[in-house]
DNA sequence: GGCGTTCACG
DNA sequence: CGTGAACGCC
């Protein structure tokens, strides 16, 4: 069978569910894991989402802010919760489907200033990605294991408009660059959108929204991804590459995320 | 000629905007006087109200609250400023237009207390209306004058859902209503719609958007008038009765203001 | 620039 | 309930 998972900082689940709908209705993804929820669980709109056909759903709610969800088709079990956040903010749910765990995390922005004895955000940001580190690599690259969300990093050259003006700025600064290769090694996750579109191609996932035309700027960063372990990938690319997509057309919606959503099909 | 002559609380012109295109292209009002306009003059949607054919404006704007401004398809004059706020809010505009004076006006809503010592904003409310009664017994009778609005009184019987229970209520106490009939009479000022449509027919202007279904619960008072004095009266309406009504239909409308536009239509 | 918050207002 | 405001966050 073919597994769609797809990964959509949504920025408010509430307000962009229309959207969300559209998307679903669209691209059929089988599993959909937001970030920036901004509601708590009760607030959550399952209706909506059972309309959808995606009835299955996890939800990880704070009020406000943050907060992650993972929809699904098929029935989900509960995952191993890595414990990664810790200020207790709502960034990590973790679920079981068709024997795969995925864990759909929202990593701290981090703030302005990428030093962490000056700023507690930017110092959250890379404990928690230590955190993950340290989960990806007990876990190990046999595990039928994948991790998504909202990274808020942009890893590669090609994942930001500007590597030489990027490397100041928080997503893209050196420190950021080599704790998101430590946790890419740690279990040897794959990017399958990056497999898919190897390098040198630019990939953005993230525009602004203060520019007026984003398209025209097109100052974009790939902060959102797909990362599967290296058994799940022999698995489910057997022969083939990874097929795996930034679906950037949603950018241009009526009242957009400024986010894109992502999406892998793994062959089960 | 027809003058037809439309009163609106838009309740924010600027989120407004669609809704108020729609409901000018269906009833082609010459001319709009809004309340509740929600902004100051720069930022007034200038360009849709051009769009919509109503490119002449008189705009009294404030930031964030209050705001009043008239709209017409034909040339405006500047009318009197009747100084009627005390508090210096932007509260009403005057304009002249084929010879008839028309001033638009937002009297406060005055707060929950029906006791001006206790409430400063109830004695607001009516220092507002004792400052128009005079002005309007000064144009007297005989002026080319309409006075419209939202004036946030319900001033008979049956322009209230309920009577009783609405005299202990601000915008229906007898304190008020005496106000309101005081300003009446200051002019002798014909209420165009009650007029077309008299008592005991309840007519409402306002629905509360606390209502889940506003028809269901129909707790609604008319606030919103077009009164014209004795002598413009007999021209417009020689022989016949006026002809005016509350387009109710319109707070049914998606993202509606509280208010409905009231149409009066003048034979000039 | 577009989300959430709390607040005042109607 | 649904507008504005000011503020925090990304």
């Amino acid at each position: 069978m073919r597994l769609r998972i797809c990964t959509w900082n949504v920025n408010s689940v509430r307000l962009r569910v229309e959207q969300v709908a559209r998307f679903v209705a669209e691209q059929q993804p089988d599993v959909l894991c937001m970030q920036e929820i901004k509601c708590q669980a009760p607030e959550f709109p399952r209706e909506a989402f059972e309309a959808m056909g995606l009835p299955h759903l996890a939800i990880a709610g704070q009020k406000g802010w943050h907060g992650v969800a993972t929809a699904s088709r098929l029935p989900l079990e509960p995952g191993a919760d890595w414990g990664a956040c810790r200020e207790g903010h709502a960034r990590s749910v973790a679920v079981k489907v068709q024997g795969v765990e995925i864990q759909n995390f929202y990593i701290p922005a981090g703030g302005d200033i990428p030093d962490r004895t000056l700023n507690p955000k930017f110092d959250h940001k890379l404990d928690f990605l230590e955190r993950l580190s340290a989960k990806a690599a007990a876990a190990g690259p046999k595990a039928p294991l994948v991790i998504t969300g909202d990274f808020n990093v942009a890893p590669g050259e090609f994942d930001v408009w500007s590597h030489k003006q990027m490397l100041k700025i928080v997503s893209h600064t050196p420190i950021e660059l080599a704790a998101i290769e430590k946790l890419r090694a740690s279990a040897g996750f794959v990017d399958l959108v990056r497999e898919t579109t190897p390098d040198p191609t630019k990939l953005f996932s993230w525009w602004s929204y203060r520019a007026a035309d984003f398209r025209a700027s097109n100052r974009g960063l790939r902060l959102d991804h797909i990362w599967a372990t290296p058994a799940l990938h022999a698995q489910a690319f057997a022969g083939r590459g990874a097929e795996a997509r930034i679906h950037d057309d949603v950018r241009a919606w009526e009242r957009p995320s400024d986010h894109a959503p992502v999406i892998a099909d793994l062959a089960l």
